[in-house]
DNA sequence: ATTAAATAGTTTAGATGGTATACTACATGT
DNA sequence: ACATGTAGTATACCATCTAAACTATTTAAT
């Protein structure tokens, strides 16, 4: 029987709070949610609505690229929104090969409602929070984001 | 084709920066990773051995709470770990129906593998931001992470 | 004491979301 | 013209989770 913490640092509590806060990441990134009309959309669909309606459209190798999957994941997906009448396919008009991805009426309406439930998200943060640890707390994710991705890449080597 | 951004206000920004952190932080949390002597761990895993080894030791029921999953999922991973020789199990003395976890010695090499990530990850961001930075980071981190937790919670009603 | 209800953990089928690899079809450079 | 590269797809497999049915044990009610 050990005590609950062996060492003490004051790096702790910063690993704590970042714990909690992957904690309900991931959870939030866990579950299916509904997006008005659109009917419901699990994490890795709304992702890909997300950004072909930022882009209006994209390539499936583009859309792979922006999500960090490879081009047989992004098929899956886009797959089963086209399915749901999310997304629709066209020819590339100078390459046969490839595909660009659209939002259809539906895939709008999914993707304005994500948009609408991020600013109401990031209203609620700014009630709660003075502008000027906004813009510390959005430099620190920022660095924070660019170690990870050091670490990511330092690994994928 | 539409323009890039569709809608330009000033709360887009800080989205954007959290959707890239909650991007790196989801591509960190894919793939397995080396602890030591003690063997590859998939992210799952690692967190299992995490809320083991700052614990001592602790029930079945107790982990899948604090990880925020079921009871079979906890089933599972610690089915896992044991065969890996990373955890052991227990009957607890006054409750022949529930089942202690605790770390091996493996398991304890991969608990303070991961703790030396995480404090050579807080070192980096130490050197990166100021004192007065991390305190306000870990507050806005807070306010953040109850936010979602409220999000997640009204969802799962 | 008996018995019903609650609780701890396990098992298993199925959902979700990813990879790796082999494949088809098309494009491009020499 | 042909080898090589590239875009996307199909598929087998892996990791992780949930839901629901199950076993075994404990607790509570009468």
């Amino acid at each position: 029987m050990k005590n609950k913490k062996v060492i003490t640092t004051n790096d702790i509590s910063s690993s704590q709070h970042i714990g909690k806060l992957i904690f309900q990441l991931q959870r939030l990134e866990r579950n299916p949610r509904a997006f008005g009309e659109a009917g419901t959309l699990t994490p890795s669909e709304i992702h890909a609505v997300d950004a072909i309606g930022e882009d209006g459209n994209i390539l499936m190798s583009q859309l792979a690229e922006r999500l960090g999957v490879t081009k047989g994941a992004i098929t899956q997906v886009i797959s089963k929104l086209e399915k749901k009448g999310i997304t629709f396919r066209a020819t590339h008009p100078e390459d046969s090969r490839a595909v660009l991805i659209s939002l259809t009426e539906k895939g709008e309406i999914a993707f304005r409602a994500h948009m609408e439930l991020h600013a109401q998200f990031n209203q609620k943060l700014r009630e709660e929070l003075s502008l000027d640890e906004i813009a510390i707390f959005e430099k620190c994710i920022k660095t924070f984001t660019s170690l990870l991705n050091r670490e990511n890449e330092r690994k994928s080597k």
